[in-house]
DNA sequence: CTCAGTGCAAAAGCTTTGCATAATA
DNA sequence: TATTATGCAAAGCTTTTGCACTGAG
């Protein structure tokens, strides 16, 4: 297994946190990492039963809120019922989301940057996240017939 | 009582969009406009109760969902946990959030209809609703001390 | 009079928590 | 070895749903 290669940067961030390196966690770091901000928490749960069948959710419950605390992944609100999560990105982007279909559209927009500018400084906020969360109909949705 | 008074905004509203007029839908309506964006479902169902003891909070749940449908309130999301609601502003706004002490500040600005003149035709989506939710710490928990 | 809307109770998620066991540092 | 993290199971919340009854149109 490739334990040391594909969770070696996942280990490096968790050493870096100062927390201790359990598979479980540079297992999930890993997923969260590739699955680019499309994952909740069950989800992610199941491909990390893939690798290791004994994980519990409980452990990705624990894993996420710790990994948010420590600001190494983000939390999204694409629906109403589940949260997603992305590794922190570096990129600024956001989402558009069809509320007939579900379907998640990503774009960049330099939009956040400029609110942080603009909004921060005029209310004394330090800003450490910014989500721009954007619902409507899909073309396809509309066309199709609602 | 004033039904017809203060209720009679929230009704023509109702009758506008269609649908049966309930004594349930009128106060709900009237009693989320009065919340301005910080009530969640059970708040909403604690305050409907004083006035009207039977309402059920499967009334609160399903109505909340036909006035989002219809446009007529906003679904935002503060916290994690919960959803908070308010008649759609006419007037565009969004939320500044301090994760430490969940203060919410709102500023006016008119970023809205820029990203859905251009992302929104970009990517031929029909906008309806859109919220920036900024996180962060307010200028009170900086200094107080974290 | 009809059918949409309601209340109640039960079910269905999603998320958290207690406790004994296992694993890291 | 001393804690910290995990797994399991159970509990806690929020939200949804089925069904018979009520009330708006």
């Amino acid at each position: 297994m490739n334990k040391s290669g594909l969770l070696g940067i996942s280990r490096k961030a968790l050493n870096v946190a100062g927390m201790r390196v359990t598979n479980q966690r540079a297992l999930l770091l890993e997923l969260i990492r590739q699955g680019k901000g499309h994952l909740d928490a069950d989800e992610l749960y199941r491909r990390a039963r893939e690798k290791q069948p004994r994980l519990s959710l409980s452990t990705v419950y624990r894993t996420l809120q710790l990994l948010k605390k420590l600001g190494l992944v983000e939390e999204l609100h694409f629906d109403e019922e589940h949260h997603h999560y992305e590794i922190k990105p570096s990129t600024e982007h956001h989402h558009l989301v069809c509320v007939d279909c579900g379907r998640v559209v990503e774009f960049k927009y330099p939009l956040a940057r400029l609110v942080k500018r603009n909004v921060a400084e005029a209310k004394d906020f330090e800003i450490t996240g910014t989500e721009i969360r954007i619902t409507g109909s899909c073309g396809d949705c509309r066309q199709g017939r609602k």
